[in-house]
DNA sequence: TTTATTAACGGAAACGTTTGAGAAACACTG
DNA sequence: CAGTGTTTCTCAAACGTTTCCGTTAATAAA
């Protein structure tokens, strides 16, 4: 690889005059700047990162934290299309992207933290569905940038989801097709799932819907068995509800297989709504009615927030930004 | 961050030996090693990865090149699946991971390859739907180790899922089942899509099913819009056929859709067949019978391989392995 | 006792950058 | 013309490692 130093030898210049050319210093002549600018051009000169990461502290890398309970990882929807608008929005800037966990290497365990500090990233984002973690914790309370997604920590900026509100709209739609006997599935303890049950509350009390204790259920994000099991359960009650909010898209899936396998049909017998906007929902027939989280909004936003706390530590405030997302109207609520 | 230097003033020796005690040289005593990386320990230290690598060349990164036309990305079932492998088997081994493409960086434009040299990645992964662009052939010729998965280089070391088998394999059970009259909607054109065909192609030779033209479709993978229009012009033939191979699971999802908007019945009054075996493909009703792609082995075993291209150039030989996946027998073909 | 060998450790250069402190040259001010 | 600035460039140290080579002391061989 060519190096500074084989610039400087070609055009009779230091190294120091090549490095502040390339790097757009003041002070060095026009004329030499161009010059030493096109043959490093020529010779096909690229920094070597580790040596400017080794001098500058900045790494030019962005360290990821995805972590769900039940390991999916990249496989989780919501996540990989965080991801990819992330990756897309950060490499634009000039940054890389690193996955980071906490691991083994070479006999000695190191913390997520630890992994970040090895690797000297710029910038954390996190996107868990468990943020009460120690690993979580120690990155949060750490001395490196973070921005946290659908997760509100004091003092760091997240990028969150409107799910309170992406929920009351989704019940208001309900409610204005006329249902009154209404379900609610929700997913595991979290702070997603609390706002979207809070919406839940708040739009019923608003519409006068009474909500029954027994037709509100705990149980998992995006697992479709476990959420066949539940809605099993939900009909076997003596009277059934007219419409079933399920945790997610995915999770829906098995919500409607319990459904149908029960003998009844959606949404003539039993309506149903899902969340996430998934591509898979609107392959379903019918349609899944659900709530679209603006995905890609989403990531890029976190990474340009990111990068700015980075860049710019002094004049970059930490903040929480919600994200709106988008009705979308299936054909999984029948109108009463 | 604690250093070198810091251990070795605390312990009063001097750098070189610290770090010859740290990397298991031979040439320092059992006993100072022991109190060396005792209080490296204490010490919390951790080596900084920037200036190892400056010095070694060795990064312990791994880059990843995925790269799909539509541009999914991540969110490609398939392409996540044997990410995660890959990245679980490259942690184990004390390797990160980095996605590589090419970029714009500075004003600079800077191809796939140039951006393995600039991070220094220590090995290369490829996954790309399109194995002809010279993005991927700049990183073929070049001087880092490489494994593609799915795709022949010469010289290269290449993980490939059994497609012609499991393609044999496929028909062999719809043969099986009685259907004589077969449709075969593929891909796009590529490795995977041949390899597929020929299995088919052979297939159909031995159980001496006739192939005809008309029921020959070429498509697009993993679009089920596309899937959709194809399917819906299949059944406009004056002979049906009695089973409808699809281009992949996720496409699947179209061609059913497709099937049940011309009144017809899977599998009553067709049949399908799939390919992947994601996870959805078993939500559906009846679940689709497919062939599961072994994505977890291929991913670990790429990962295994290019660690062991890296760490062992001299004893590792470039060599083809395929990874054979597994028939899943669903309800979405009829017994004839 | 002398010599050769080995074990344990230190010195110092090197990897490719960045950057503050200075130096040289020149132009301006009063 | 002395002093002051400005522009443009070089020097050299530093970042944290690794590694070759040299040194010392101790041990084994002769």
């Amino acid at each position: 690889m060519v190096s500074l130093k084989d610039i400087s030898v070609r055009c009779g210049v230091s190294v120091a005059t090549v490095s502040k050319a390339l790097n757009g210093h003041k002070d060095v002549s026009e004329a030499t700047r161009e010059r030493l600018v096109r043959t490093a051009r020529e010779m096909g000169y690229f920094p070597n990162a580790q040596a400017r990461a080794l001098k500058t502290n900045r790494t030019y890398n962005l360290g990821v934290m995805f972590l769900d309970e039940a390991g999916r990882g990249l496989t989780h929807e919501f996540f990989a299309k965080v991801l990819n608008s992330f990756k897309t929005e950060a490499e634009l800037a000039g940054y890389d992207i690193t996955f980071i966990s906490n691991k083994d290497i070479g006999g000695r365990h190191m913390s997520t933290y630890e992994h970040c500090k090895y690797r000297s990233v710029d910038g954390i984002v996190i996107a868990c569905t468990d943020f009460t973690t120690p690993d979580v914790f120690e990155v949060i309370n750490g001395d490196i940038p973070v921005v946290t997604i659908d997760h509100i920590f004091d003092c760091r900026t997240a990028i969150v989801s409107n799910n309170e509100t992406g929920m009351e709209r989704l019940l208001n739609y309900v409610a204005d097709c006329g249902h009154k006997k209404i379900a609610y599935i929700q997913g595991k303890k979290s702070a997603v799932a609390e706002k979207r049950l809070a919406g839940f509350w708040k739009a019923c009390m608003n519409r006068g819907i009474e909500v029954r204790p027994e037709w509100l259920l705990v149980g998992d994000y995006c697992n479709p068995d476990n959420t066949y099991q539940l809605t099993k359960k939900l009909l076997k009650n003596k009277e059934l509800p007219t419409c079933i909010f399920m945790p997610d898209d995915y999770a829906a899936i098995g919500g409607l297989n319990a459904i149908k396998d029960a003998g009844l049909s959606v949404p003539d017998d039993i309506s149903a709504v899902g969340y996430d906007g998934i591509a898979y929902s609107q392959l379903l027939s019918p349609k899944l009615t659900t709530y679209t989280q603006d995905t890609p909004t989403i990531g890029a936003t976190a990474a340009r927030q990111l990068i700015s706390l980075i860049e710019n530590p002094q004049t970059t405030f930490t903040e929480v930004i919600t994200v709106d997302g988008q009705f979308l109207e299936g054909g999984s609520v029948k109108k009463l």
